[in-house]
DNA sequence: CTGAAAGCGCTTACAG
DNA sequence: CTGAAAGCGCTTACAG
């Protein structure tokens, strides 16, 4: 309502055709023709009659009448498992700008990693008519993929991947390896994992690329030193008390698969009269800004997670325009600091 | 596509009453008449054959056709500084349940805190036809507000409130209070407070309030003792430098209106040689998760974020029946841990 | 109780 | 080069 109380009413192609004397279509022939010149739409002339006006009135056409002749919405679904958990934020950061530069909104909606609410939040999109979606939180028992895809619903997977589908991750295997090596390097030869959840392959990657770089050091790890947890603060807590009271002598070092999760263990590590850095070595997972602002600086594994929203953005236009697409694996680096510095 | 490469074509209004052998408008009728007998739309018997069948192939209005119709989109655009702030990530699931509960669908975007980036995003927002706003980075200087009233346009203010608008916040003067009692009532004569950015509402009511208080106790705080920051670690970080590099004699506590302005605090004091909770009190402000979770749990003002989320939408929705909305401010309460414990 | 029509704002073949 | 028409899928007065 504008400050008479009425509302404001959008101008319309209706408009700025009676306004110029032509037919509606012919403005929409006009708006349509991209380039500088109207190629075939109309006369340069009453192009540029109908371009101008059109700026003048700010006009914007209506997505949902578009839409409704196109059967396109340009929009994206974004399904994550919480938008709190800090690198699905900067993930879904890419998508938004990655997504606004090629003219598509996106909705976000949390699954709280629940399967059931992950399903019902699809269907919400789908009812809503989205070109595609973004599933930031696959899991690798689930079998909503499927489905999804025998409707014949467009959809990429993002940060967790699953074999055959279209995927935009950190190569997370080789993340883990990069953990290891350092660790190795500094010294350490009794080391545990804190897993995260076994359904994400962010976990079971990370784990799987640890452990197989650490053997091919020549390194033993134990079954009992590999602790699958939840991925936030708590869970990093619990799978370190745990650790701690299995493993007879106590590891070295630490390999946390999520910096929350490694910020939970070095919580737990100083109730048991442990420093981190000093008395035990620690490196996390996705260097999200947190891990270098810590009062103990954390080594972590930088995963490019803005990119590999943006990368999802891409992957998925792609899949729109009907190509077949691979899975793609963005490189992650090391970040030492001093939370694994020590040289043994 | 479906497995055989074609679009799975949605199920219409039309489709429905063909197969029923009645007019669509009849359909259509039913389809709205919520309650269990349909009132007046259609007889109970047709009214049961088409529920029957709706329910059976799945039927789904399609929304951009509805909004056309009744040009209203049923979506809500939302505006944040950005959602790797978890502050505004954990309202931001409010709003997505409190939306989602009442039919409604919500767009996010980042603004940066970016006056400029702000008003783009608006723009974008607007031309998606959201029938409202829910701007939460309102800028205590900016005129975005002023015309968007001008234009007409529904919104609210959530997280940061401005004088004359309708907006969902925390009680941050309350929750600064809080803050200055509770360091006051531990022996504490000396403070300095990390006051964010003075263009937030946030930033300026609880620094206020945090002085107002201090001062009512009989204490007394200097201008050099409030030092205006960034919300993140980095500008927790510069200012306390700066508070440890300006107060001869130093305090003895310091008050940060967020808490990850306080982790950055911990790092600089802790490079000082000095430990938080022994050798110097802190108190954030937010609660957020990792407040409690830190090695040295961080006492903070706990804000309902959630709620506010929530409470937004309950006044954007008030806002869009026409009615006047007044400022809501939800109560905050002080979570004391480690990092405040010590009674001088 | 139900049908028929108009129209929301656009796009897109089809004529001329 | 431009106009006229049809139609996307709905809703909503208006008849009967």
């Amino acid at each position: 309502m504008n400050p008479k109380g009425s509302a404001e009413r959008a101008v319309t192609l209706k408009d700025l055709a009676a306004r110029l004397g032509i037919h509606p279509s012919t403005v929409s022939r006009v708006l349509h023709s991209d380039s500088a010149q109207a190629r075939g739409a109309a006369s340069a002339e009453t192009a540029l009659r109908v371009r101008e006006l059109a700026r003048e009135l700010g006009y914007s056409p209506d997505p949902q009448a578009t839409s409704l002749r196109t059967r396109r919405t340009r929009m994206f679904g974004v399904i994550v498992p919480r938008l709190s958990d800090l690198v699905l934020a900067i993930m879904y950061e890419g998508i938004e700008e990655a997504a606004a530069e090629a003219g598509y909104s996106t909705f976000v909606m949390n699954s709280r990693d629940d399967p059931e609410e992950e399903r019902r939040k699809t269907e919400i999109m789908l009812a809503r008519r989205v070109d595609g979606l973004i599933i930031g939180d696959a899991h690798l028992d689930g079998n909503l993929l499927h489905d999804l895809t025998n409707r014949g619903v467009p959809f990429v997977l993002m940060n967790r991947r699953i074999e055959g589908y279209p995927s935009a991750t950190c190569d997370d295997a080789l993340g883990g390896r990069l953990a290891a090596s350092h660790l190795w390097e500094k010294g350490h030869r009794r080391v545990a994992v804190i897993a995260g959840e076994p359904y994400a392959s962010t976990a079971v990657d990370r784990t799987a690329g640890f452990v197989d770089r650490w053997r091919e050091l020549g390194g033993a790890i134990s079954e009992d030193a590999i602790v699958w947890s939840r991925f936030d603060t708590v869970g990093g807590r619990d799978a370190t008390e745990k650790i701690l009271h299995a493993c007879a002598p106590p590891p070295t070092a630490l390999f946390a698969v999520n910096d929350f999760a490694a910020i939970g263990a070095i919580g737990t590590l100083r109730s048991h009269g442990l420093q981190v850095g000093r008395d035990m070595a620690l490196v996390g997972y996705n260097d999200t800004s947190l891990a270098s602002q810590l009062p103990i600086p954390l080594s972590s594994v930088h995963s490019p997670m803005n990119e590999i929203g943006r990368t999802a953005v891409q992957l998925l236009r792609r899949v729109l325009k009907g190509e077949h697409v691979q899975a793609v694996q963005l490189r992650p680096t090391l970040c030492v600091r001093e939370s694994s510095a020590l040289q043994l």
